[in-house]
This record gives structure tokens, sequence and C-alpha cells, in this order.
DNA sequence: AATGAATGAGCATTCATTCAT
DNA sequence: CATGAATGAATGCTCATTCAT
């Protein structure tokens, strides 16, 4: 079933894929339909299971597609930990940016990953592990204050990035540089004006 | 159909109504089933139509409640801009707490009007532009260092109480007062240790 | 699903399952569909549902019926076994005709669970090895002679009437009685004329 | 279509008649798949129909295999009728031999042709009908005694030689040879002990 | 001689909804 | 106020079969 060999075969499963993810992203799992898929693809219901066995699988494989660029971004978040420039706002903007740039990457398989996914919850809680020992490796050496629970901030970054994400990232109002740049100039700076006595 | 008047009428709607917000939280809309609504509400599937027009009434009904319970909040914050107790950062975890206490009051009705309702966003941009402007009225008055856009603050605001939400909230991890002040502190005092030059 | 209450529901699985029992016994388990049998029964597809699981479900019970019916018959055949009258023949003779009138009782499920049923094998096997105790027990009495494997007897008996069934009786060509007169006569005296010595 | 004359063509064929020999013969027509008896072929399912028109061809080409066996065996019966040995029993006894000789020849196409083929019960008429001949000529003799219908008897052995075939020949339990020995013994000889005084 | 790719036609099943009582 | 019984309308999936190579 998906032992297929050629070329075109290769091609069609694609043509697929992208299909159920445009149909996903905007629908949701179920108000989808296999028809509506396969009409998009430019194909006849039969040939649907040519290459998926069912609605779940290819919802599963869009899922793990997701998943696995998520995985690769964390890896290089926690590269990203060794090498130290000069600025820590610098090390958590480009953290941030590599994060929003990998959720723009595909933004149909994004949205069904991020948002539609019912195992969304544990990816995101992952990824704010990541970050939450980024953000820890940097305070014990002195760049953020010793008091903050490094887990909330994580958790907060997270809720921003997911938010900004849905509302600005995925309708393509704003790029994830521009994004990155205001979460970080907010968390790292505070809200306070510059001369307040904090606490 | 819907304004039937016995006390006992009232009360299966009721039940109907808290079995629903139930179901629906668990499962969404499209994997609720009436069957089980009524099932749950110890009623059998015709009588779900004395009292509902249909699953999207129904589903509708709830997401209304949710919506005028948001409504009282926005205007509770409005009012709350009025009265300036001594302290910035009093008054904006007041806020922040006051949102958190609406989302915890019905977890069921919150999980469907801000999650899974497709409208929850139009509703988050309005309850993010009342923040944007209370935090503008406070900018004005000088709290808030002026170059701050403050619609990018209040988003980033929304995208953490989300997430908080949905994470520790609703799961009852944590209650609204611990995590309004834990957002509060990150938002207002910012990351950089003490003595470090701002800008 | 099945713990329907009135009368009239009652009534409308019994016209199921006449429509079921008839077309699976025409048409055997596949070639029958569910729009046919509901058809049959003056019914809309729906409704065959809410008495039944599934096609197979249906095709179970109906196997389950003649299963019991099966059961009634060995039990009775057990019983006669007790009850000596003067001639050995009219005991034999009466214990095949009670099982061709069980079968004939009705030819639908009879077809169904005597022949196109795959598990009809070990229900016949179990026939066989009563028939084969009742005619032990005469065996031991002097009956019949006394180096006749009745294990074999036994299955021969099984063929004759499961094809003579298949022939005759289902096709309503032949009455129990007949049938069990021919094969009784047969099997008791043999087929060599009255004076020709027997080994 | 079906007249490919290469060797190689001849034997792809053969190799996928025997492949839905099998096929058929363990799950029955219907649920029989082209996709698996081309599997077990170790072909691919295009290159069925460049043997075979469609399903229905080859199973009837398997029947006719069958048939044309059937023939055969009837032919050898009615010459057979011919030729007198010493002793009846002996001569029905080579008969009945022959026909589980023959049966047990393909036992796949056995079971195809003669138990899952609709039609099989002509068949089995035709055949039942050559050994009421064969019988009635003995008959006519003396050998057997002169109220007995020969065609009951004739069905009699039918049913018996299809059930023991069912149960014992196909599944490899016991021979042609014993399995005639055990039929003839008990139809010949009837079940009454030796000295019991016959009508 | 054989295959990768595609399809037409059909069928079981589910679910929200209604009718008569 | 409540229910037993029934249905319209979809939809996922399977399978034999064909086309182009």
């Amino acid at each position: 079933m998906e032992s297929k060999k050629g070329r075109k075969g290769e091609e069609s499963r694609k043509r697929l894929l992208k299909a159920a993810a445009n149909e996903f992203s905007i629908r949701g799992f179920h108000d989808t339909k296999i028809s509506e898929i396969v009409k998009k693809a430019g194909f006849t219901q039969p040939s649907f299971y040519l290459y998926f066995q069912s609605k779940e699988a290819i919802f599963e494989e869009l899922i793990t597609d997701f998943h696995s660029r998520v995985r690769k971004l964390t890896e290089s978040l926690l590269l990203e930990n060794g090498l130290h420039t000069e600025d820590v706002s610098k090390r958590v903007l480009s953290a941030v940016e590599t994060v929003f740039q990998c959720l723009a990457e595909d933004k149909d398989v994004t949205r069904i990953g991020f948002f539609l996914n019912p195992e969304a919850k544990q990816m995101k809680k992952d990824l704010a592990m990541v970050l939450k020992e980024n953000l820890e490796a940097e305070q014990r050496l002195g760049y953020f204050h010793s008091e903050l629970d490094m887990e909330t901030v994580a958790e907060c970054l997270i809720g921003m990035i997911e938010h900004l994400t849905d509302s600005f990232l995925l309708t393509g109002i704003k790029d994830p540089a521009s994004l990155a740049a205001e979460i970080v100039n907010l968390l790292i700076y505070g809200m306070l004006p510059k001369g307040s006595d904090v606490r």
C-alpha cells in the first residue's frame, strides 16, 4: 500500500498529502471529506486508498511530518545553547525566531500539527521544556535574574508563540523576524519605564 | 419550542445544557453525539428536540453564555481602568486575575467558548483591544515606557492567558491568583537582572 | 440496541429476522444486501441498525437460533434413548424422523445454519456423536450386529440426512416421515435379498 | 485473451489456476479476492486479466475441470456395469471406490466443484442417476431385493459420499479404499444381527 | 509477458432529526 | 413532559477491472 515504486506514484501521493493538509487545516478532521481531498488533488476516490490506508492514516502522517520538523527544531535549539554570542537578547531572539521560522515552513501542516492535533499539547510541553533548559542555562550564567521560575517563563513564551502564530504568522500578517523581535523585546526588558525602581 | 414554562422543563433543559457542555468540551463539536448528551442527561433522543432546535443550536447557546460572560468581563475591565490604586503592577495584576477568574467559572463552557468555538478568535481580538486600551491609558500616564506597542503587548498577554488557561487553569493545576501573579511579574519587570542597563 | 421495549419493536425485529433468513438462504451471506433485507421487511436502511448491530450480527443470531434448536433436538434424542418400544427399527425410525422434523421447522434457517454456516461442520459432528451413542446403546443390547463401527454408521446417517434434507426436505418434495422411513429401511435391512447368506 | 501460446504463458496460467483453486476452496467465491490469487501466484493484478476474463471466468474454468473429471467418472461407472465379477459387493465396492478416488484427485478443485459450486446439485443428481441405473441392473439380476427403490438408495449413497468426502477424504483423515469399504459394508448387509428374521 | 497507476460501481454504517402516541 | 419507532442524507471504504506503458 505504501510500497509503490514509480516517480509518478510518489508524485500523486504528495499531491494527495498537500490537498489533505489544506482541507484538514481549513475544515478540521471531521468536516474534511475524502471526496474533497481527492477532488482537489485531481483523482477519484479509490486512488486515495492506493496511497493511504484511511482518513486517519493520512492525518497521522501529516502530524508525524510536523512532529519530525519540531524534533529538528528542538535539536537545533539545544545546539544553540552552546554558542554564546555577545548579547543575551540576541541569543534569545535567535531562538524564538527559529521557532517561528519552523512554524512558518508549511502553514497548513502547522495548523494541523500545532492546533488541530489533540496530541499537540504534549508537543508544546516538550518544546517548553527545551526552552526552559536554555533559559535556565542563561540564568545560571547571570543573564536573567535569579528568582524567575523559568518553567513559567517558558510556558508564557509558548503561549505567546502559539497565539501570535495563529493570529499573525499563519495569516501572513507578520513574519517570523518581527514577531520574534516583539516578543523578546517585551519579555527581556519588561514594561516598566527605564528609571523605575525594580522591586 | 424553547419557551416551555414548567419548573421541571426548565430543569431538564439545564440538565441537557450541562451534559452537552461536558460532552462538547471533551469531544469537540463533531465527535459529540446527541445520543450521548441525552444519555448523560438521562433522557431519550426526542426529548432533546423539546428544548433545542438542533445540535448547532445548543452549541450556539453555550457559546452565547460564554460570550455574555466575557462581555461582562470586558465591561468590568473598562471600569477598573478608572480607579487608580497606588501601584501599576497591582492594577494590572487585578485585571489579569479578573480574566482568569472569569475563565475559571465554568470550565466546560470555557473550553467550548474559548478553544473550540471557531469565533473565539474574534472574541480574543475584542478582549485584546480592551486590554490594549487599558494599557495605553497607563502608558499615557507614564507608568509604562513609551515605545512599547501596546497592541503587541495585549496580544502577547492574550497568548499567555490562553495557554496558561488551557494547561493549568482548566486542568486545575493552578489557580487564577497565582497564574496572574506569574504573568504580571514576568511582563512588568522583564527578565534581565536588576542592575543591568536597560537599553 | 437490543433492549427495546414495545410490542411493535419486537414485531419489527422479527420481520427483519424473517426477511434476512430468506435472503441469506437464497443468496448466501455476501450476496445478501442489507438494503434488500430491509426492503423485504418494509423498512428503510437505518431501521436495521435499530435492531441489529451489523450484517454479521443478524447472521449470527439466525445461526444461534438454529443452534439452540439443534441442541433441543440432541437432548430429545438422548431422552428417547431411554424408552424402549418393542421394535428397534421403530425406535431408530422415530429418532431419524425427529431429526428431519427439526430440520423442517424453519427451512430458511435450516439452510443457513446447516449449510451456509461455516461452523455447521462442528454441529454435524456433535449430532453424529449423539446418534452414535444411541446406536451403540442398542448395539450393546444386541439389536445390531456387534462388528459395526457405530461412528461410521452415524457419519453415514448424517450424510444421508444432510443430502436428503437439501434435495427433498427443503425443496418440499418429501416429508420428514417418508424420508425417515426410506433411510431406516435401507440402513437396517441392507440391500441384499432376504435369503442370501450374510457374510 | 485466453489463447496465449508461449510455454511461459501456459505456465503462468497454471500457476494462477492453482492459486485460485486454493483460495476459492478456502474462502469461497466471494471472499476470494483477485488480489490474493495474484499475490499467491506471484503476479500483479493486471496479469490476471491476461489469462482470464474475470473472476467468474476462472471459477467457471475450475468447475469445468471438475465437471469433465466427473463426466469421465460416470462413463467409467457405466462401463463397469458390464463386467460382472463373482461378487455383488465387490462390484459395488469398486464403483464407490472409483468415485472416492476421483474426488481425491485434486482436493481444492473437488471442494470447489462438489461443494461450493451452485450447480453441484445437478451434478450430484446426474451421478445419482448413473448409480441408480447400475443398481437397478443388479437388482433385475436378483442381487438386491426387489422392493428397494434404487433412486432413494442412490441418493443416500450420494449423501454418504458427500459427507464422508467433506469430513474424511478432503481432510486427509481417511483414504478412498477404506471409506468405500465402510459405506458398502453398511449398505449391503444392513445393521441387524446375522440371525434376525428380516421383515 | 508483465506492471504501475487509476477508476466505476457498490455497500455497510452513522447520525441528526421527526412522527405518532 | 416524554418516548418508542422510524428515516433522509451522507460518507468511508472495497473490489473487480482497465489503461498506458
